[in-house]
DNA sequence: CTCTATGATTTGGA
DNA sequence: TCCAAATCATAGAG
């Protein structure tokens, strides 16, 4: 943190503005031109836009203007202009009627300028209405000030009573700190030590309105630290090239992560030196993450916690085991197979699996994607005590989606022990079940402290999967659950270690396997491996989402097939994906279609760009059932028995498998579609399926088939069905939405299907963006 | 206060 | 210029 650290720049930047203030403020009559050429580059933290400056001749005249006048009242008639500011609202009877812009041109000229003391009396002299106004060059002024007059309550109240742009938070940061400290000070009668200030910081957080959420440790934020560590899995020596990407993504300087991956070469190879790591393997680094891991991923719900800090535990009675944290994801198992970071954790029964980015959930298994959740969330899980054998676990998590929200601080899940959840499952508690989710799973408990977003089903199916999973790092495996009879997903997934390709290569690919077995009818058992029959692979994507849906009748699903690129998206059952994409899968939906599972026993697969799945169901259908529509490289057949898969694939989106259907190994999808593709999806089908809607279609609520929601205040896209006809699932989300939730209508599908089979159930989710930036 | 972890710096070599 | 090695400085935790 030194040299390099943001706060060591704010003084040159400030240098910078100080020159713009000072011909601002002493140039008013100067063609506003000439002095941007002066200044053609101002600091992008300074809020001082050079429209301002430039859209109009006589602007800063005037804000100048409006600067002395205010000051000229300010020293000769203050008592008298505040008077009359604070008992007219209306200001529009003096001369100092300027506009907002004018008003805030002035006040970041003056805190540029380091003038504190004549922006108070600027501010001492506006209208009250003008302070009221809540621009943040105000309000950023206001603090200012109340700050350097050690008026600190008030600059509190600012701080926190107002939402502030990134770019002024660390200055503000630093006034809310150093406000602490002083106050500390004065009240203790002499200077703060470290640890003084370091316990000021814990019990004084800063407010979520002048910070991102997202903690930091040792000057680095864990983001940033996970895109270091992933690329340094893959290659310890980045070319210059890499780590300018690496930078740039990090948003830390080339230096800063040269010096890391020097510090982190030299750390790998003298273990003994400062660690403890107990590398005991050539890849330290990964045993390295997963210790620290550890160390992060006690259960602690923070209410702070940024975004896309997930903390999720899974309290039980084996050995925790811990995964390597991406993007901010924080895990704390027990009990079940883990896989971690490169190193597989034999799950026997129940599983969670933590990716980065990557949210991946079964019954007992979940997966959360770190990254896109959005703002901090912390998953607690308390897995059945027993192990999950195929109907005792009854109850499960199916899905858990978390929809990332600024204002969602963190949720809990609490899994009820399952052992005795085939008698008595645990009442279906609708207060802990978000409405948008119809299929939350009885046993499960939900808490969140502000949005909820989790779904859950109650399996109707039990699946196992044992496949090992690659992953790539950001991709997102999700495996939802079961139905809703009773059955449910036993989770036993076994994830082979992943394998996370660099970030700067976006096409890498990763594997995942999942073999789940079956035990008697209709049930899949966790024990049971099975060779893999199927595979599925997703090759990276393009920035697009896909959706496709299998059909879940319990019939062979007809093949699917991408007809255009542009379009995207014709299939029979199914949807496309991107261009590179290969879609593999083989579930065996025999055991599944068994017992009334028609209601949904369903497996999310989330696929970033460049992944892999395999899945590999111990029994797969007969090929006769399965499709054989293979168009080149891009078809995707699938058979399905009476249930159904969905799949969605792009950078940013997940894949959902429902009720496990047959995906024979031959069969191949590749979807080759442009980015657009998700929103060629949504608009293509939109008219019959989904819009963007705040709420889940009471009909589809009704169904009980909608498997995620967005919460309620999700910002970009919603998309959920609006139209209940469908009987299938289906959700879309294009990179920009967060989660959709739709139910497919039949009709719908037969429109994109070819095969004209059964409709499948979809779900799709699409996570943020911000994968795309990984 | 000590200890550890971690980022940054310095020094020397290729 | 990059790297390795040694070292320093500091945050965080106990």
């Amino acid at each position: 943190m030194s040299s390099a650290s943001p706060t060591d720049k704010l003084p040159s930047a400030v240098e910078i503005k100080q020159e713009n203030v000072m011909e601002i403020l002493s140039e008013a009559g100067t063609a506003p031109r000439e002095r941007a050429a002066r200044n053609p580059a101002p600091p992008p933290a300074a809020p001082f836009p050079m429209e301002q400056a430039g859209s109009a001749a006589g602007e800063e005249g005037a804000a100048d203007q409006l600067l002395l006048h205010t000051e000229l009242l300010a020293r000769n008639h203050h008592a008298a202009a505040a008077a009359a500011s604070s008992s007219s609202p209306s200001s529009s009877q003096t001369p100092l009627a300027f506009s907002p812009d004018h008003v805030a041109c002035v006040c970041e000229a003056l805190q540029q300028g380091g003038n504190l003391d004549r922006l108070a009396r600027f501010l001492w002299a506006l209208p009250q209405s003008d302070l009221l106004r809540g621009n943040e060059s105000l309000l950023k002024a206001r603090a200012l000030v109340a700050f350097h007059q050690g008026i600190y309550p008030e600059l509190y109240s600012i701080l926190e009573g107002h939402s502030f742009d990134s770019s002024n938070h660390p200055l503000l940061q630093e006034l809310w700190y150093k406000a602490r400290y002083t106050e500390a000070e004065r009240a203790r009668g002499r200077p703060l030590g470290a640890v003084d200030k370091y316990r000021l910081r814990r019990k004084f957080p800063l407010p979520r309105t002048i910070w991102d959420g997202e903690e930091t440790v040792y000057c680095f934020k864990e983001k940033s630290r996970n895109a270091l560590k992933e690329l340094y899995k893959q290659n310890r020596y980045p070319s210059p090239a890499e780590k300018r990407n690496l930078a740039k993504i990090t948003g830390l300087s080339l230096t800063q992560v040269s010096n890391w991956f020097k510090n982190r070469r030299q750390r790998d190879r003298n273990p003994s030196e400062t660690q403890s790591k107990s590398e005991s393997d050539g890849n330290p680094s990964t045993e390295d993450e997963s210790s620290k891991g550890q160390e992060d991923l006690s259960p602690h719900p923070l209410p702070n916690s940024s975004d896309g800090a997930t903390s999720l535990s899974l309290p039980n009675h084996m050995e925790p085991v811990y995964m390597q944290q991406l993007g901010n994801t924080k895990i704390s198992l027990s009990s079940s197979g883990v896989l971690l970071n490169g190193n597989l954790v034999p799950a026997s029964t129940s599983s969670v699996f933590l990716n980065g980015s990557s949210f991946l959930q079964g019954p007992n298994g979940v997966i959360l994607n770190g990254l896109n959740m959005g703002t901090s969330q912390t998953v607690t899980l308390n897995p059945p005590k027993t192990t999950s054998s195929a109907v005792s676990n009854g109850v499960s998590i199916t899905d858990i989606l978390v929809s990332s929200s600024e204002d969602v601080k963190d949720f809990k899940i609490l899994q009820a022990s399952v052992s005795n959840s085939a008698a008595a499952p645990t009442p279906y508690s609708p207060s802990n079940v978000p409405v948008s989710f119809p299929g939350l799973i009885p046993s499960s408990e939900v808490k969140r402290e502000s949005i909820q977003t989790v779904a859950s089903q109650d399996g109707g199916s039990v699946v196992t999967f044992t496949a090992p999973v690659q992953i790539n790092q950001y991709g997102i495996v999700q495996i939802p659950n079961s139905g809703t009879n009773g059955q449910l997903l036993n989770g036993s997934i076994g994830f082979s270690p992943l394998q996370l390709p660099p970030v700067s290569v976006p096409a890498s690919q990763g594997n995942i396997s999942i073999n789940p077995s079956t035990s008697d009818g209709g049930t899949f058992t966790s024990d049971s491996s099975t060779a893999q029959q199927g595979k599925v692979f997703f090759s990276p994507l393009t920035p697009s989402a896909v959706v496709y849906t299998v059909p879940n009748s319990g019939q062979a699903i007809g093949s699917v097939k991408q007809e255009g690129l542009e379009r995207s998206l014709v299939f029979s059952q199914l949807m496309p994906v991107s261009q590179n994409t290969q879609l593999n899968v083989n579930v065996s939906s025999e055991n599944v279609a068994g017992g009334g599972l028609q209601s949904m026993a369903s497996s999310l697969v989330n696929v970033t760009p460049s992944h892999n799945f395999s899945l590999a169901p111990p029994s797969l259908l007969n090929a006769t059932e399965l499709n054989s529509g293979i168009s080149e490289s891009q078809s995707m057949s699938a058979a399905v028995t009476n249930t159904s898969t969905v799949i969605s694939i792009s950078n940013t989106n997940y894949a959902t498998l429902q009720n496990c259907s047959l995906i024979t190994s031959q069969d191949l999808m590749s979807i080759s579609t442009a980015q657009p593709a998700l929103r060629e999806i949504v608009s293509t089908t939109g008219d019959h399926v989904s819009h963007p809607s705040a709420q889940v279609h009471p009909d589809f609520v009704r169904e009980h088939r909608l498997v995620l929601q967005s919460a309620p205040d999700v910002k970009e896209n919603f998309l959920s069905n609006s139209e209940s006809k469908s009987t299938s699932n289906l959700m879309m989300l294009d990179t920009k939405s967060k989660y959709v939730m739709s139910n497919m209508v039949d009709t719908v599908c037969e429109e994109l299907e070819t095969d004209k089979k059964e409709l499948a159930k979809l779900q799709t989710v699409q996570m943020d963006e911000d994968m795309q930036d990984f």
